[in-house]
DNA sequence: GCCGTTTTCGGCCCGACTGTTTTCAGTCG
């Protein structure tokens, strides 16, 4: 398989520079696809191309087929080194920034010799783009709102990022102190959707060792002599490591954990029941540290119940604890199954059977498929025939009686005048609302299309309905306490889409949903078998915000069922 | 560059939106 990476990787970058350097669009989407193939295919490339098989794989043909066998070869493909030394390294840079494509981007080079977004920043500053064609006030001043963005977000990760960089640290440190504990601390333990770093706490880790084999995982790891390690892990995503005694432990990640707030609350108990909470440290009265080798511990020693990590906000669980009244937060175990999700139908790599065997592997009873709706052509999407015969082959596969059960479902997008794109009379268990990002207007105009949207009611989920910090673009920007209103008077539901590089609902808002008791909806949005798992952001969410089994779909049986 | 028995040439992914135009090019999903 690592065959099908290479292949898949160099022809990405291919695609990519031909397509900065002018080649014909055609030629570039073909590299693309013949990407995206090799990288679905299932065996070794290596033996393929000994038998002379390479251009039997639908997508490649002999022009690729030579270029897969020069990176099998010789790593890479000579026409992608000429490419490398004919663009300037920067340009790829430029792509990332909203607005800007492939034309843009060749005409800002060769016009203004423009190669990086530090000098496309200062050309926007001092006016130059105005003198291109094609170019006015009004683009300038996006795309330097683009890079004000980007550079804004930078030291923003998604958390799936951060979780990574986590385990990987996790995985060293139980390396070199294999009795002790070492657990994930902070914002990726409290679940936040985007982090700014991960922080690990761990207990027996020789002081001496904890620098050296950090070093190995973290660039530019230092240490700050009292058992503290930071770097960076490759991802972009800091790290940093905190070793402490034994019996400092449960205090020490309690306090690595929670949100400035919610440790203010707890230093205010510790100090009305006369000790002191302060520097990841608990004392009594004298002085003295007092022990808390768990968490339980520490909590206790203050009054309280353990309090779930997800929600130590300071946003009223202190006081729900206080009060016995913390909600049975819901789990991963609840889960039934996933509703959103792709086949080879629209743009999965994997077959209906394929994601329901993958389902039937994790264990679910549910699976809803969600393909995308005709308008999504770049996606092949379904049309009413397509969708007929998919929901066909659902139904004959239920009536075998296998696990998990199918629920017949589409990703239709939100059109312009607000209606579904919903491909004819074909029976459908639900709909996937997907609002479409490339439109962008006014908040009000977005607001009415998902009210009219979620409106149909009962089997309707609301996908994608706002963005959080990782797609925060002016067009996504909905009145979502309006969205929830009608999702709440029309029965429908509202997804957190837990796509590994984005999270579509921001906890704050899962929790006004639960308040209004509209059902939380997750998804995976998948489109391979591995993607399910990825349902696991979803839970994580619908924790933070303070969900319980009850509130989300696919925890309990659907009531339009 | 890939594909195809109605085609070996002429298609290939469509619709919405924005900003720049004054009929359309570029970007996005």
């Amino acid at each position: 398989m690592d065959s099908c990476r290479r292949a898949a990787a160099a022809l990405e970058e291919l695609a990519l520079l031909s397509e900065l350097a002018g080649e014909n669009p055609f030629k570039v989407r073909a590299l693309a696809n013949a990407a995206r193939a090799v990288l679905r295919f299932p065996e070794d490339l290596e033996g393929v191309s000994a038998r002379g098989e390479l251009t039997a794989i639908p997508g490649i043909g002999k022009g690729i087929a030579g270029l897969i066998e020069e990176t099998l070869a010789q790593g890479e493909p000579a026409a992608l080194l000429e490419l490398r030394s004919v663009l300037p390294p920067g340009l790829p840079g430029l792509l990332q920034l909203t607005g800007l494509g492939p034309k843009r981007v060749r005409n800002l080079w060769q016009e203004l010799g423009i190669t990086t977004v530090g000098e496309l920043e200062y050309a926007c500053r001092e006016n130059h783009l105005l003198t291109l064609a094609g170019f006015g006030p009004a683009t300038q001043a996006k795309i330097l709102g683009a890079i004000e963005f980007r550079r804004s977000t930078s030291d923003k990760h998604h958390i799936s990022t951060g979780w990574h960089a986590a385990e990987e640290t996790l995985a060293i440190l139980r390396e070199v102190a294999p009795d002790g504990t070492a657990e994930v601390a902070g914002e990726v333990r409290r679940f936040c959707e985007v982090i700014s770093e991960a922080v690990v706490v761990c207990t027996d880790v020789e002081p001496a060792a904890l620098l050296p084999a950090l070093a190995r995982l973290l660039n530019d790891a230092i240490g700050d002599g009292s058992g503290q390690v930071t770097g960076r892990h490759a991802s972009g995503v800091p790290v940093r490591v905190v070793s402490v005694p034994r019996g400092s432990f449960g205090t020490a990640i309690v306090w690595q954990t929670g949100s400035g707030r919610h440790l203010e609350q707890l230093a205010a108990r510790a100090f009305s029941g006369g000790l002191v909470l302060a520097g990841g440290v608990l004392s009594d009265a004298s002085g003295r540290e007092v022990e808390c080798p768990g968490e339980r511990n520490l909590y206790a020693r203050i009054g309280l119940p353990w309090i779930p990590p997800e929600i130590r906000e300071g946003d009223g669980e202190v006081e729900a604890a206080a009060n016995g009244i913390l909600p049975d937060l819901v789990g991963e175990s609840d889960v039934l199954g996933a509703v959103h999700v792709h086949t080879t139908d629209s743009d999965g790599t994997a077959s209906l059977e394929e994601m329901a065997e993958a389902a039937a592997q994790l264990g679910w009873s549910l699976l809803g498929i969600a393909d995308h709706s005709q308008v999504a052509a770049y996606a092949h999407g379904l049309d009413a025939t397509r969708l007929r015969a998919q929901g066909e082959a659902i139904a004959a596969r239920n009536g075998r009686g296998e696990r998990p059960l199918l629920l017949r479902g589409i990703e239709a997008d939100i059109l312009a005048d607000g209606a579904l794109d919903l491909p004819g009379e074909v029976p459908l268990d639900f709909v996937v609302a997907s609002v479409h990002s490339s439109f962008r207007q006014s908040v009000e105009a977005q607001t009415a299309r998902l009210v009219r949207a979620v409106s149909r009611g009962r089997g309707t989920i609301l996908g994608h309905p706002t963005g959080r910090l990782l797609l925060a673009r002016e067009g996504y920007q909905v009145d979502l306490e309006v969205v929830l209103q009608a999702a709440a008077a029309s029965g429908a539901a509202v997804e957190i889409n837990a796509h590994p590089f984005r999270l579509d609902l921001d906890w704050r808002w899962v929790r006004r949903a639960v308040g209004l008791g509209v059902p939380i909806s997750i998804g995976p949005d998948a489109h391979e078998p591995a993607g399910l798992a990825d349902v696991r952001w979803g839970v994580g969410i619908a924790r933070k915000g303070w969900a319980t089994a009850k509130d989300v779909l696919n925890a309990r049986p659907w009531p339009w069922w």
